[in-house]
DNA sequence: TCTACAACTTAGTACCACCTAC
DNA sequence: GTAGGTGGTACTAAGTTGTAGA
């Protein structure tokens, strides 16, 4: 039985993988596979633990200021109340939407340039950086795609266009209209209205679909020697982007390279799917970097940069605006591992850890005004609950020209049913189209209020499909009441917090093993729990059912082999030969059973958990909601070796995470 | 007060390198 | 040596949030 090591018995060690400033106590486990990448240590508190590093930088910085004494003081019921006349039912099915908006950003002034920035919004000091890597122009391959059976000439850019469709032929979006339509629009406006190809359906991308397939297993084909040429000269190009200096300190970038041209692959069933993303030159980026520092260079001789600003408010390097979706940008930040981005993992986590402590009043707070006379607390107080117990998303109004998905706060009637006595129905498309599915036992009164709410409005209006659940506010309202609740509270907390909670209860106890493999299991299995109360899913594997026929066969040939070798096992006790006159041995055919016993129970092991992991994604959880503290001290406690549960990256970004105490609770 | 922007986090998927079993 | 499986990683879409400014 593993037990728990005292930090006292269990001393410390060096460990190289961290750096001379970072000790962990000492559990039996192999030097990690990697390394990770040492951080500058020039710091004046390199003697602190990094975990109290973080901590004390942020201490440190000057809190935002507090929100106006009138806004903080307000009673509910008199903040921005949102009526039903505000939200207007569309009654049609879809859901109300925001106005379009349609102001260009370049004209509005930027937060740095209204005023001087405060002391604690200054996030850098000097910064460099060598900006962005463009992808290669596009070569021209000379394949004719057919049109109405006939071979047609394209211009390079008609060709790179049609590629860009032909290279996609084998997915799912073909089966998808609007990707047609989308696709068409934009292609037809590239070929001119003379051209000869006039319409989609007579198009006959094949040829050029096959090219590019013959390309791919070209690609693979190569010698061992001539891959590692690529990769090296790949690499020397990208060197010079990997890292930034942020105060004298290297960092590593994340996302350097600039998105190249294609169709857009909008999620679920997103209006604008299809669309063609423009390439992006440096007349498109704006450039953040230090005042005095050399501007990044770039290979279009007689371009500028869009523009090259000097904010220290803010931590992206460059940004462009998103060529489909024209209303958003595209950032350039600093890689997960990087100092900014640990910091705010670690105040995500101290937010979320916070949020225990008041958790019980908040509960009792939402519970009391259940009952409230006021529709709109009735209403918030009913979404708080959902997103406390279901982990639920904030929810926020869409566009038309945006996927239509929805969050708590922006449910539609027919997304609940409401199951006498007391369940309710879940079924809607939340975060990237992926279905939420789930019927829950709720408190009477939750149950009362949703019957009440999907059926009519505030002013007994009978509701109808299409309908806002929740009409009386919207996410941001709920966000100012948490505000009221706790500071620095919002939606999106309490994902974290039930998250992090959940597997640090989960894991509390001991695992009945000794050995690696079955603790592992048990993380994995916590790790699910908290998978599925988030709703992360993955699509079945490719060939998961081909697979699963594949184990069976496997397991049934073991079972058979199993039971063979137990009736001549049979026969040697009674000291019989075998049928086919052989002799027995009773000892080794005992030994021979053993091991094939334990090679089906893990073969089964494997069926189950495959099965049971098919749609689901651990992953997103380990990397975004999981307090990183709880599995490295659940490992220290247990004597798993992290690298067991931590890959290379996590590794990397939980650096801050790494000497907790190993009785360290969420 | 409300909307839209700007900045950031969260998310699933495609692809590729590596490992393992045969 | 090879095929198939697996895990890591890059990529980029799609969310959330706070707030400026009309």
């Amino acid at each position: 039985m593993a037990t728990a090591t005292a930090p006292e018995a269990a001393g410390t060690q060096k460990a190289d993988i961290f750096g001379d400033a970072v000790e962990l106590p000492v559990i039996s486990r192999p030097k990690p596979k990697f390394e990770l990448m040492l951080t500058d240590s020039s710091d004046s508190d390199e003697d602190l633990p990094l975990a109290q590093r973080k901590l004390s930088l942020a201490a440190a910085r000057p809190q935002p200021a507090a929100r106006p004494a009138s806004q903080a003081s307000r009673p509910p019921s008199q903040s921005s109340q949102r009526t039903d006349t505000k939200r207007k039912s569309t009654g049609t099915g879809g859901s109300i939407k925001k106005k379009a908006r349609e102001s260009d950003a370049s004209t509005r002034p930027r937060r740095s340039e209204q005023a001087a920035p405060d002391a604690a919004e200054i996030r850098w000091t000097t910064l460099e950086h060598s900006g962005v890597l463009f992808p290669p122009e596009y070569q021209p391959h000379g394949v004719k795609m057919l049109y109405d059976g006939v071979p047609v000439d394209l211009t390079p850019e008609q060709e790179e266009v049609a590629t860009f469709y032909a290279v996609m032929l084998e997915t799912d979006y073909m089966t998808k209209e609007t990707f047609k339509k989308n696709f068409w629009e934009g292609f037809s406006e590239v070929l001119g209205p003379k051209h000869a190809i006039q319409c989609l359906r007579k198009c006959d991308f094949t040829p050029i679909y096959e090219w590019h397939m013959a390309e791919r297993e070209r690609k693979r084909a190569l010698t061992k020697e001539e891959k590692l040429r690529l990769k090296e000269e790949r690499e020397a190009a990208e060197a010079d982007y990997k890292f930034a200096r942020v105060d004298g300190k290297q960092e590593q970038v994340g996302n350097f390279r600039v998105e190249p041209p294609g169709l857009f692959r909008g999620r679920g069933e997103h209006p604008k799917m299809g669309k063609i993303k423009k390439r992006i030159y440096p007349r498109d980026i704006t450039i953040n970097i230090g005042k005095g520092c050399p501007l990044p260079k770039h290979p279009f001789p007689g371009q500028t940069w869009r523009e090259v600003r000097h904010d220290q408010t803010v931590t992206w390097l460059a940004y462009w605006r998103d060529p489909v979706n024209t209303k958003e940008y595209k950032y350039v930040f600093l890689a997960a591992t990087s100092t900014w981005k640990s910091e705010s993992d670690l105040l995500k986590y101290e937010k979320a850890r916070k949020l225990k402590d008041s958790i019980a009043d908040i509960r009792a707070e939402y519970t009391r005004n259940w009952d409230a006379r006021d529709r709109r607390e009735r209403q918030m107080a009913t979404a708080l609950y959902f997103i406390d117990k279901l982990a639920l998303r904030a929810g926020h109004e869409k566009d038309e020209d945006e996927a239509d998905t929805v969050g708590c706060c922006t449910l539609k009637v027919e997304n609940v049913e409401c199951l006498p006595p007391n369940h309710i129905k879940f079924d809607f498309l939340g975060k990237d189209s992926i279905r939420y599915e789930n019927t829950v036992d709720v408190d009477p009164k939750v149950f009362q209020n949703l019957q009440l709410f999907s059926r009519e409005d505030a002013n007994g209006k009978a509701k109808q499909p299409g309908d806002q659940l929740f009409e009386c506010f919207d996410a941001q309202d709920l966000n100012v009441r948490l505000k009221e609740l706790m500071d620095g509270l919002s939606v999106k907390v309490f994902r974290t917090y039930n998250a992090s909670i959940v597997l640090d209860r989960l894991l509390t106890g001991e695992v009945d093993s000794e050995s690696v493999e079955a603790k592992k299991a048990a993380y994995d299995t916590a790790n699910k729990e908290v998978a599925v109360l988030c709703n992360h899913q993955r699509a079945v594997p490719k060939g998961h059912v081909g697979q699963m026929e594949k184990l069976t066969a496997k397991m049934e040939a073991l079972h058979a082999e199993l039971a063979e070798l137990q009736a001549d096992l049979k026969l040697a006790l009674k000291g019989l030969p075998g049928k086919d006159g052989r002799k027995l041995n009773a000892e080794s055919l005992e030994n021979r059973a053993s091991k094939k016993q334990q090679q089906i129970e893990k073969a089964e092991i494997n069926f189950k958990v495959k099965e049971d992991l098919k749609t689901v994604a651990l992953g997103t959880s380990k990397i975004n909601y999981l307090d990183p503290r709880i599995t490295v001290a659940w490992c220290k406690r247990n004597e798993v070796p992290l690298e067991r549960i931590f890959n290379r990256s996590l590794y990397q970004k939980f650096a801050w995470a790494m000497e907790v105490e190993p009785e360290y609770a969420f």
